[in-house]
DNA sequence: CCCAAATGGCACGAATTTGATGCCCTTTGT
DNA sequence: ACAAAGGGCATCAAATTCGTGCCATTTGGG
């Protein structure tokens, strides 16, 4: 129902743990025993932040977890992105008749009338998360119109989503 | 995962139609036959924007639905809340231990993170919602970034989400 | 006057997705 | 050598959603 699943909800709190221990090596156990989620849930959010290149990782007894590059050059598209896996802008299951086979499902379908709209919408959600910085989360004073604006202008200058 | 419901997408399809016929009665029949959806859930669809005041409706042999007001009126987040209903905002499940009797789940919690910062986040996305009307998805020449500005003129003059 | 067509409403079962846990391995500092 | 911490995978449980069935109410037409 257009909601972030639990384990963005947990990336995103690992990750604003992170950002405010900027420099420093923070192990899994430590977030999960400051808040009330699943150590284990947890665990497998790094797990998928780590492959995505968002955060880095050091085994060992003192190993722990950090931030592959600063607050302001991680975008909330891929953090969702890793979490959630990639936005399925060609959903588009309604006219799934085209191919009986399952492939190309709505390829060849002239009469899906929203197949281009939705995805433009869908572009346009993922272009405001893409341009929405993990530091602009974190800045606790931006309105949600200031957050609109602020993402507006990176939004426009490259779209690329 | 960030995703619209299927009734979201049958409820748009049917909109659209709506939209495209503006001004006669089209029955549920008409639209689930066009389209390889099932009817019954079309129906649901129908009812709920009919709840809503999307759409209005005239029961017995000719009857049929129409769109209760100028597509330019119609905006998205209206649709939305009312086929996947209203937006979860105040979801935060994540600091779930607030009350154990399952009262106030995170209102007395100050060690969330992300409480406010999602908020806001889903606050913007609803406002990109909001401000993007029914017209200006039927309309194919407009691209995923004009269509961004477009809903960021008017989310800027009155946010009201 | 009766019947067919169409909306209105509710509830139930199936399928899909998601949340959470268990078990084992590899790495590394003490 | 041992303990602590990350890496990986599979599996079970819970929640959500999708689809369908069934019946009632309204309305136009034969």
């Amino acid at each position: 129902m257009l909601q972030f699943t639990k384990r963005a909800e947990y990336g995103l709190i690992a990750l604003l743990h992170l950002a405010d221990r900027e420099g420093e090596v923070v192990s899994a156990r430590e977030i999960g025993e400051r808040y009330p989620m699943p150590p284990r849930v947890l665990a497998q959010c790094l797990k998928d932040l780590g492959r995505a290149g968002i955060v880095e990782s050091q085994r060992g007894a003192a190993g722990g977890y950090w931030l592959a590059r600063p607050a302001e050059r991680i975008t909330l598209g891929q953090v969702i992105s890793a979490l959630e896996g990639p936005p399925t802008l060609t959903d588009c299951q309604a006219p799934g008749e085209g191919a009986k086979g399952g492939q190309t499902p709505c390829e060849v379908q002239p009469m899906c009338p929203i197949r281009t709209p939705l995805q433009r919408l869908r572009i346009g959600v993922w272009t405001l998360l893409e341009s929405t910085t993990l530091r602009a989360l974190a800045t606790p004073t931006l309105s949600p119109v200031e957050l609109l604006a602020h993402a507006r202008l990176e939004g426009e200058a490259e779209p690329e989503a």
